[in-house]
RNA sequence: GGGGCCGUAGUUCAGUUGGUUAGAAUGCCUGACUGUCGAUCAGGAGGUCGCGAGUUCGAGCCUCGUCGGCCCCGCCA
């Protein structure tokens, strides 16, 4: 007998129909009399009743059913009794009277019960990952990952993309992230590289011709994880050939307006507002900043190096920057709540929590007395303060000022509700520097090296890189970064040049990158492009914590797959094949 | 590399100031029950308190170490 419905999918309309389920034994209810099955799968689940006066020995049989046996089952839809129709279930209205039934097979208790309603740690999730998927929550990310994938790929072939497969085994770039590298047994010795992105790949693909590329692929990075860092995600690949950044914006923008609309049935608004990268760092201390509420930073460096505060004047005389938070309300703030705030800050490095409280008798603080009365009074109207707040100071280097009063301000701004969490709003950062300062305070990429400087900037290369601006953008979400892109180099010398100031000789970066060089060579059109990341993507859609819950085998914060073991040692064999001997 | 929180029954957790026999809920097993839907009712089984040292008359609780989980800083071109 074949299954002839999913168990989620009657209805009303199927009643009096004979028709074979296909499912997992979920909530069985035995009232001594009358048995009811819930019978599961991907789509939902069906009461079936087995009724010891219909149908005796199949009653006999269903009460040796236990949670998770996999059943077949033939019987007539029949509509509930008045009365006992649950309407929390589309097929609440109806029940399977069952006249056959197959047990394929047995299932020992799960370790965890197959319901939403409950917390299950999660390294009992991963080890039992297969029972996690049977998960309501959990099967309804899967399958709103997958309707997503086809939005995305209905939404560029309309729109002439053309989807390419790039290498999976590819060239090792250490530069940026760390490889994954994989050895081969034909070039012992030798490794390829999982790729930390299509990145080359994608641009040569612009330089043979194919103009509009696109592609779902996984990427590979070997750091530490977070709770929206995997070490292989996903990303939507884009690069297009004689275009600008406008033709990125509206192509991607036009690809969320669709995703919004078909995966949540929402209408956003386009175009999304940009934003240049020093003003981002300037209001909110953060180049991804969450515009669903205000509270910005104020510098106040001019007002507090005219005070008689040593502290603050002399870090901003050695070059630092003082700029606060205005926290309506805060003033009511306990000596505990301040200190807390404070220990926060100190995560990003800051040394201290300088505060004042406002009230109808003025300022108060320790710190008060240190400023005359007209710069108090400039600091309540440069954060137009209303008494009963609270300015909060960091005093340091702008590395630490902005990333601490940034993680203050989203700290606050969470505690006091001041967004609407159910809100989505899109900002377009642009106007990026090129390159950031590494440890040694040389240049290095800010996105990576194939981006192209802005034209009226390119010849500060050689003599001031850190004014060089980036034709860059990214994509941010409520305060998470989505997506990031940038036009690229498409010329040989620029591209030699931008090696150059990072400090890569002309043989090294022949080594690594000739063939994107040589490539040059041939006619490069000018492109760019961007990338997207798939998974944080949909956890955002979905409101998930982690992008763990959008992914169906996810590693742990390890990097380790718990439920296969992975990664795991090999035979010596393999590795003798391979040329590699262990060195532990 | 560093910081924080956590680890007690299959699962989720409680466990007071260190005190004698470690609890609850749920799940599981047995029984009862003919309209439930996270069924209900009665009974039962179920523990290496992550592991190892130490302090103590006595440790789930205190100390040190160690292992594991999650979150964060660094890292993530």
């Amino acid at each position: 007998m074949k299954r002839t419905h999913y168990c989620g999918d009657l209805r009303s309309e199927h009643i009096g129909q004979t028709v074979t389920l296909c499912g997992w034994v979920w909530h069985w209810r035995d009232h001594g009399g009358v048995i009811f099955i819930d019978i599961r799968d991907r789509t939902g689940h069906s009461q079936l009743v087995f009724d010891p006066n219909h149908h005796q020995e199949n009653h006999r049989r269903a009460n040796l059913l236990r949670s998770e046996f996999v059943i077949e089952i033939t019987g007539q839809v029949r509509e509930r009794p008045e009365g006992t129709k649950n309407p929390n279930y589309g097929t609440g209205e109806i029940e399977i009277v069952v006249n056959e039934m197959a047990v394929f097979s047995e299932s020992e208790t799960p370790p965890f019960p197959i319901a939403d309603h409950v917390d299950i740690g999660e390294d009992v999730r991963l080890k039992y990952r297969y029972l996690d998927l049977r998960r309501p929550a959990m099967r309804e990310s899967v399958l709103f990952r997958s309707r997503c994938y086809h939005v995305v790929r209905n939404y560029f072939n309309a729109n002439e993309f053309i989807e390419v497969e790039t290498p999976v085994l590819s060239k090792s770039t250490p530069e940026g992230a760390r490889d994954f590298l994989v050895p081969s047994r034909v070039s012992p010795g030798e490794f390829y590289a999982l790729p930390q992105s299509p990145q080359i790949y994608k641009q040569l693909c612009m330089i043979g011709g194919l103009d509009r590329y696109f592609q779902i692929v996984k990427c590979y990075r070997d750091e530490d994880q977070r709770a929206d860092r995997q070490p292989e995600f996903t990303q939507i690949d884009v690069e297009m050939s004689f275009i600008t950044p406008e033709d990125i914006f509206a192509v991607m923008e036009g690809l969320m307006k669709v995703i919004w609309r078909e995966m949540k049935g929402v209408k956003i608004e386009t175009p999304f507002p940009r934003m240049p990268y020093d003003e981002a760092m300037a209001r909110f201390g953060c180049d991804r900043p969450d515009i669903r509420f205000a509270l910005e930073l104020k510098d106040i460096g001019d007002i507090a190096k005219e005070s008689d505060f040593q502290v603050f004047q002399s870090i901003v005389d050695s070059g630092g920057i003082i700029s606060g938070l205005c926290v309506k309300g805060g003033a009511a703030f306990s000596r505990k709540e301040i200190d807390d705030l404070a220990s926060e800050a100190a995560i990003y490095g800051a040394k201290g929590l300088a505060w004042m409280k406002y009230s109808e008798k003025g300022l108060e603080s320790s710190i008060v007395k240190f400023f005359s009365e007209g710069q108090q009074n400039a600091l309540i109207e440069r954060f137009a303060a209303e008494p009963g707040d609270l300015l909060l100071f960091v005093a340091d280097k702008k590395e630490i000022v902005y990333p601490s009063l940034s993680h203050l301000r989203l700290l606050i701004g969470a505690r006091q509700k001041l967004f609407d969490p159910a809100a989505d709003r899109f900002l377009w950062i642009v106007d990026w520097p090129l390159f950031e300062k590494d440890d040694n305070g040389n240049p290095t990429p800010s996105h990576h090296p194939f981006t192209s400087p802005t034209p009226d900037t390119l010849d500060f290369l050689e003599t001031d890189p850190f004014r060089v601006r980036a034709q860059a953008y990214d994509l941010v979400l409520n305060g998470i970064e989505i997506g990031g892109g940038s036009i690229r180099i498409h010329r040989r010398d620029v591209q030699s040049r931008m090696f150059k100031t990072l400090g890569l000789t002309e043989e090294k970066a022949q080594e690594r990158f000739g063939f994107l060089l040589d490539a040059f060579r041939y006619g490069a059109p000018p492109h760019g492009g961007i990338a997207f990341g798939y998974d944080r993507l949909i956890m955002l859609m979905l409101g998930l914590p982690n992008i763990r819950e959008v992914i169906v085998f996810p590693k742990n914060q390890r990097a380790q797959a718990v439920m296969e073991g992975a990664p795991s040692e090999v035979d010596e064999e393999q590795l003798r094949e391979l040329g590699i001997r262990k060195k532990l």
